[in-house]
DNA sequence: AAGTGGACCTGCTAGC
DNA sequence: TGCTAGCAGGTCCACT
């Protein structure tokens, strides 16, 4: 499910209603990725600060320490509709007197892990080696194609991996590689600078766009309050194998690449 | 060091 | 109808 957009949309969605709330109750489902890290009592009698995001991950900051959040693939965060009536895939629930925020997430791969600061451990640990945010003024042209350059693997194996530049997962590195009319497959060390440009402005668009849409929901993906996303109503090729590219009319095409699927049009993007 | 593939877990859909 | 294979929005870790 969720991508930078779907997280932030999450976080825009629940982070006004939660801030000065006072915890007074923690309950915990069956085992995340990760261990949360401290006894959930201990929770108790804490006050909700901000909400950020950094990545994908969301750091929900207490008066002492916080919880860094991640949805993993399946993961979401709503309000509960009432306390008591959590179901086999809700494992998380924040009980404050301004309401049950409950992260639900079949899969699991998603985690919820205490930290006494973001800049400390575990949260440190987890954020290190991330690479720019998206939206950071120095996430250029000129830094992308640089960061690029050090490497050589497919162009879109490396907007996924994170290293370089957060946010754009399956969904979104496949729609803006068709935005930048770039070839997928192509070697990222033989991206040109102009092409880099095109790129980091395709990133930057197409995870802003997601954002204002309220993201995508593919499947499951519903922000804090129930409301789905509509982004995946705009997307070019992710999902389409088979039907024609909206820009040349050319067959859109399903490969794998690192045992994630692929989407491009074989005709306008080119190595 | 960087690249690759497997691992984690559950649910849904398409096809036989 | 029932079973199976294949697929799904992420990312860490072990291995080459």
């Amino acid at each position: 499910m969720p991508e930078l957009p779907e997280v932030e949309v999450t976080r825009l969605s629940f982070a006004e209603r939660i801030r000065g709330a006072r915890v007074t109750g923690v309950r915990v489902g069956k085992p995340l990725r990760w261990p949360i890290g401290i006894e959930p009592e201990a929770l108790v009698g804490r006050t909700v600060g901000d909400v950020s995001r950094r990545g994908k991950y969301l750091w929900l900051a207490f008066d002492q320490g916080g919880l860094l959040l991640h949805l993993g693939m399946s993961g979401s965060l709503a309000f509960a509709p009432k306390a008591g009536d959590a179901g086999v895939h809700d494992h998380f629930d924040l009980v404050t007197a301004r309401g049950t925020l409950r992260l639900t997430d079949p899969r699991r791969f998603g985690a919820v892990v205490f930290s006494p600061a973001l800049d400390e451990a575990p949260a440190a640990k987890l954020l290190a080696g991330l690479g720019l945010e998206p939206f950071d003024p120095r996430f250029d042209g000129a830094y992308l194609h640089g960061a690029l350059r050090r490497r050589r693997v497919a162009v879109k194996t490396a907007l996924l991996g994170g290293a370089i530049v957060v946010g754009a997962g399956n969904i979104y590195a496949c729609e803006a590689l068709w935005e930048a009319a770039i070839d997928p497959r192509t070697r990222s060390d033989r991206i040109s600078r102009v092409r880099a440009v095109r790129l980091a402005d395709a990133v930057r668009t197409t995870l802003a766009r997601a954002v204002e849409l309220g993201g995508s929901t593919l499947r499951d993906f519903r922000d804090s309050h129930g409301m789905a996303g509509a982004f995946q109503l705009q997307a070019r090729v992710y999902g389409r194998a088979g039907q024609p590219c909206p820009r040349c009319g050319t067959t859109v095409r399903r490969i794998v690449q690192g045992a994630r699927s692929t989407f491009f049009c074989p005709g306008c993007q080119r190595r």
